[in-house]
DNA sequence: TCTTCCGCTTACGTCAACGTCAAGCAAGAC
DNA sequence: GTCTTGCTTGACGTTGACGTAAGCGGAAGA
């Protein structure tokens, strides 16, 4: 099961120049039939990680980083370590990013409960 | 008690630059001493909301409305429901970020589990 | 055969979010 | 006085992430 370039845009909701886009930069690789480019399940899941990324604020270059740590052979020791090393950074960045999401929750509470107040008083 | 740009820059870890570029956007509003610009706390209190939006991904447009959402004055109807929904918008799309990020630390425990495993068979 | 879709590459354009000078003012140190 | 330090306002430069043509190729339908 492969899928063309304009399959998978519509799929995702993202164009066919950001898809090349992501190709220049080696973020995806798809099979090339000729001059045509073939996704596959691969790239479909690449993709995915890639716009997860997107909807967490992170650059095209901290992206391929983490993508290209789903993917890596064995290696040999201070690789795996550093790799190791990379993945406590990331979680650290993440865990900032989760306390900043529920603090601005809840004040986006208190706005609204004071929005509440402010059209009770209008009726 | 105020601070100088240079202060507040030194503080929060951004440059003059940044600090006169949210003021040109109307991000920042600090007080003048004939041309001198003097911040008060609830400059400072924006400017943290501003950083964490930035932390998040969101774009200086984007966190423009949010961060005027906090000081809204009650308005009319329209506008307090048009907030509310503002609100709710917002706390949809955090509510994905969150989802999204305990997907991608669960996702990179597996990555370190892997390494572990393969440090083990390296020793 | 002609046109109409895909799809391809090349390349310049754009927008946001600043960076990076340049040039100038004002106040305190020497 | 002048030198340095800190602040100011332009204004052009840069980087990332694409947008937007322009121009070509191949397959498929009228």
């Amino acid at each position: 099961m492969t899928w063309s370039i304009s399959q998978l845009s519509r799929e995702y909701g993202v164009t066919l120049r950001t898809l090349r886009h992501y190709e220049d930069l080696g973020l995806l690789a798809p099979e090339r039939r000729g001059t045509t480019r073939l996704y596959h399940q691969r790239d479909r899941i690449r993709l995915a990680l890639i716009l997860r990324g997107k909807r967490l604020g992170f650059s095209l270059d901290e992206i391929s980083v983490i993508v290209n740590m789903y993917d890596e052979q064995p290696g040999e020791r201070g690789q795996l370590e550093f790799l190791m090393e990379q993945c406590d950074v990331r979680r650290a960045q993440l865990e900032q990013q989760r306390r900043d999401i529920d603090d601005t929750i809840a004040e986006l509470e208190v706005v609204k409960a004071r929005c509440r107040e402010d059209l009770e008083k209008l009726s």
